[in-house]
DNA sequence: ACGCTTGATTGGATCGATCCAAGCACGATT
DNA sequence: AATCGTGCTTGGATCGATCCAATCAAGCGT
């Protein structure tokens, strides 16, 4: 910084307000900077700029060991958007459980090497929450909160409106006879995805009674699940995740039948299998880089007033239609 | 700091040491120290740190906008393992494109944010390394150098051995004519696969030709190659995706044929949805904990000793065997 | 008993940028 | 023309940990 200072023939105090101030200095000095700066090749140092202004410009983020069975690359596109916060650096850690993971939230925070943390997967009772809370650290989480004292600020998927509009194209299509197949009830994700076809149901004075069924997301387990709604004589199934979408193809080939010409498939996450199934599968996309922004932003606006009411989001996904949802209306 | 020493009752250069040189201390001095920084619940700052020492004891990680059809969920587990690195924090940055990659390397050295680097996805002739190289910066790659200058030390993962353990697979059990559907030759890693299975077959004395097909990882281009080789006769097929195996999949359905029972089917990568299938998809598994391991531990040799001569490294993977690729043998 | 060596401990200076308060120059006002 | 005020610029102190050189205590041999 002296360099850029004795190159531009200021001070270097003026060098750091052309940096932080600019609105400071007269326009012709403060060109002299920046040209002294460019030719120089001249940046800020990271750590000593952390040091005195006791900030790190840093956000945290826990990455979990992945978890068998439970669909990761969910995390890949919004942590790329995570980490093109303006402004702020992602430092990414790892964890094996949730009591390690507040561990090292106790360490990061003692060092000083982040200012705020992003959440992920968020669970009922999440003990994150209230542990940021009581210290007052900033934090945002993608998920909502499950717990009744809602504490911090987060944003989620409105996973009810994803599960309506794929409903909804069901219904636009000519079916009636939509049936849901879900998640075993008690998963806050899962109960609220299932409400989303409930209601779609009736408001269109639509049957609903019978018409669900609940797995697991493992093959088999979906595909037996998908068989029960078939002997129903669904013409359409909406099903809250990718994975058991691939149960309704299962079940539907042994049947000798195919998705998309003879029953309608939809599912949740647009997993990066979906464009490669045959028939290519319709499915909920998630707005991860919306989710991503969004959690950015409120940890910013928390940072600047720390006592700001909590804020919450829900964000409405997209529905992706491919071949499995028609293009044939089954019901007529 | 000041207060850990005063609680001691030593100087803050003997806090210091306790934590750098502890083998300085006297064994007495040492306990009294390190139980003032355990009731205190001190913490050395990073920022105060890093400025001193002129390190920053981080490692840089550009994570790419998600290239579509792309498999992107390999990230997920070779990032925690990355990030679990001992000793060293985790910087992860997004980028759109390579020159933007670099354009963030020079930001970050500039601001001395990180240490180091780590490259995935190397290309041909990837600018990357000699960049790097020439700055004298610290980097480990995961995918190999595909130039002729060999920069850099890398890791990567052994396609010809995964492809020739699959092959191997089929032959043992019993499979005398067994297609490899690859990609289009000029990949290199595509080409390297596509290797293991020649040699293997070769060294069993089977035929080779006539037996291969290539396509995209786009579904209908999957099957029809698949659809080709099975024009052939073939009982048995090694897929070096796990995208072109979904082909093999569905060009089997096409004729009422099943995978596993009729003819025998591997992919290469394991990707989550291998286990949701119907059969579940036998595959060759990436051990990409263990190339994240080997990155860091050539970076860290590296910042060691900067001028040691470049090391590289192929990795092993491990075939993963499913209902797919049997269990029956198909050739009897 | 004394000096000497070894080993642990101490205070002071330093890394690079920012905050603070004081200084200077310039233009406007009377 | 002198004074005042505003606005830009300046040097000095500071953040917290580490490096350096000097000091101090203890142990050993003569």
């Amino acid at each position: 910084m002296a360099d850029v200072a004795r190159r531009a023939e200021v001070g270097k105090q003026t060098v750091s307000n052309a940096l932080n101030n600019p609105e400071l200095l007269r326009p012709e000095t403060l060109a002299r900077v920046k040209a002294a700066i460019e030719e120089l090749g001249y940046r800020p140092h990271t750590a000593a700029r952390s040091l005195r202004r006791r900030e790190s410009r840093t956000i945290g983020f826990a990455l979990e060991r992945s978890v068998a069975g439970r669909s990761n690359a969910v995390n890949d596109r919004f942590l790329h958007a995570l980490a093109a916060a303006a402004g702020y650096r992602l430092l990414v850690f790892s964890v094996d459980s949730r009591e390690q993971e507040i561990e090292r939230y106790d360490e990061l925070l003692g060092e000083q090497a982040v200012d705020a943390f992003v959440l992920d997967r968020t669970g009922i009772d999440d003990p994150r929450h209230r542990w940021l809370h009581d210290r007052s650290v900033p934090f945002a989480a993608f998920g909502r909160s499950w717990s009744d004292e809602d504490f911090g600020d987060w944003v989620d998927v409105d996973g009810a409106a994803g599960i309506e509009a794929a409903t909804e194209h069901m219904v636009a299509a000519g079916h009636r006879k939509i049936g849901l197949l879900g998640w075993p009830a008690g998963s806050g994700t899962g109960d609220d995805r299932t409400e989303g076809w409930r209601r779609t149901m009736k408001r269109h004075g639509l049957p609903v009674r019978g018409l669900t069924a609940a797995a697991a997301n493992r093959p088999d387990a979906a595909r037996r699940a998908a068989s029960a709604l078939l002997d129903q004589g669904v013409t359409a199934i909406v099903a809250v995740s990718d994975a058991l979408a691939l149960g309704c193809y299962d079940a539907l080939r042994e049947r000798g039948q195919r998705p998309g010409a003879d029953v309608a498939v939809t599912g949740f996450d647009d997993s990066p299998f979906a464009e490669l199934l045959d028939p290519p599968l319709t499915s909920v996309e998630q707005p991860l880089e919306g989710a991503a922004a969004e959690c950015v932003r409120m940890l910013v606006e928390r940072i600047a007033d720390p006592r700001r009411p909590y804020g919450q989001r829900l964000l409405t996904p997209r529905l992706v239609v491919r071949d499995s949802s028609g293009p044939t209306a089954a019901g007529a």
